[in-house]
DNA sequence: CGACTGTATTGGTCGGACCACCTCGCTGGT
DNA sequence: ACCAGCGAGGTGGTCCGACCAATACAGTCG
């Protein structure tokens, strides 16, 4: 009989790995910011090879999981929602034609309800970042640097909002590539200026301090955009 | 002067290798279910050895957009909401304390409004199906099999919004390791008549075809676990 | 005591070998 | 002419061993 339960030999040993590492940090034995032990003992430990416990590091830290320096060792990421939904970006990037549409609603749902905490808990502080990126957004015509203010805007928003778990969604819909595929059409359209509006309308909600005013705004911001990239494809 | 742009040497190679056929694949150059080159040539194409290819397609592969087929090839996969975002229950299979907290907040605010539209829209066979579950789940004591029943019906209710990158997400925010974790404290202090009380109100809501109904029903139904859930980390 | 250096450690890359599984064309019989 | 069975080639899966590159640390020198 076994000594040790080599086992169930299900699917490959690469994939049996990343679920021993997952499973070892999910009980609790491999605690955030642990160092692992090398490659290759790891490898031992599990009796597999090197080759193959690579490609499993490989793919948790691609998850965010695991951090792989380079000469020093291979470490348990702090496991924070930034970290972890960072992946969450592939699936905006890779997204075309309906799909699109279904993102943006899901935004719209997450952004409006995150604008309306933020409306009830924002600090001063705060308010006074989020009025910065917005002058600084009407201050200039050029598209890279509205879009830059524009995405610190609703980032300091959501921020407020105080759960990080959302803020990490939000950004992966929100992200760079995301928004430069979307934005680019919409506002070739002249939505410049409807923009505005809507951006002045969302700061009058938060500093009048009315959650369901800046729930509004926000939903018909975002709505706006879901309309129109919903026209483009359906006809 | 270069002839091929043997590039910036940013990073390392495989992270170099995984842009690269995920720009392929935002581009269009390849299509969702298209079959790949093999790991040999790929690996040529990029320049790189087939060690460092392998873990890019690895990495890929947990990403949900590449899918390998022993003795047959690399596909990518059709890319639709579910594929895409199975990783997403990693989050909720690694997250703790005040974090678990946060993705039922999340849960909430997502769950709500798709019951709410379900409830605008939902077809009798759905609401069959949803009905179904809930006699099920009313029908039995096994924990196991209310569990089951349990996420069936949210699943049904969930779908019928018609939404499938929400439906994907929510699956990953409700998958069986997250609600084993949570559910089982929560129904050891005998919440299953108030859940039973609860999927009631849901079911009512989706029949009278009453969104509002639906929405605060479903925002109740996860609250109260929710908040359950604060008062056992907060003290 | 502090800056420097050299060495051991560790992840990153490479090339090759062999195995397990699948595909598809060939073969032989009906 | 058709089809079941077989076999060779192709492809991903695994393993090994070697070397490179970045880091960490201790010992050394000024």
């Amino acid at each position: 009989m076994n000594v040790d339960e080599t086992a169930p030999q299900k699917g490959t040993v690469t994939q049996r790995a990343i679920e021993r590492i997952k499973a070892m940090i999910a009980e609790g034995r491999l605690e955030p910011g642990q160092r692992l032990p090398t490659e290759r003992d790891l490898a031992a430990q599990l009796g597999i090879s090197r080759s193959s416990m690579r490609e499993a590091i490989r793919a948790l830290t691609v998850l965010g999981v695991l951090e792989a320096r380079h000469g020093s060792g291979i470490y348990v990421t702090q496991l924070e929602a930034g970290d972890l939904l960072e992946t969450f970006g592939v699936v905006a990037d890779l997204s075309r034609g309906p799909r699109l549409v279904e993102l943006l609603e899901v935004r719209r749902i997450l952004e409006s309800t995150a604008t309306a905490m933020a409306a009830a808990r924002i600090t001063p502080d705060q308010l006074a970042e989020v009025e910065k990126h917005l002058t600084a957004m009407n201050a200039t015509d050029d598209p890279e640097e509205i879009l830059a203010h524009d995405l610190a805007f609703h980032r300091e928003i959501v921020a407020a909002a105080g759960n990080e778990t959302m803020a990490a969604i939000l950004e992966g819909l929100s992200s760079r590539t995301f928004r430069a595929r979307v934005w680019r059409g919409y506002q070739e359209e002249g939505a410049f200026t409807r923009t505005r509006r809507e951006h002045a309308a969302i700061h009058r909600a938060l500093v009048a301090r009315d959650p369901e005013a800046a729930r509004a705004a926000a939903a018909a911001h975002v709505g706006e955009v879901e309309e129109w990239l919903r026209t483009q494809l359906g006809g």
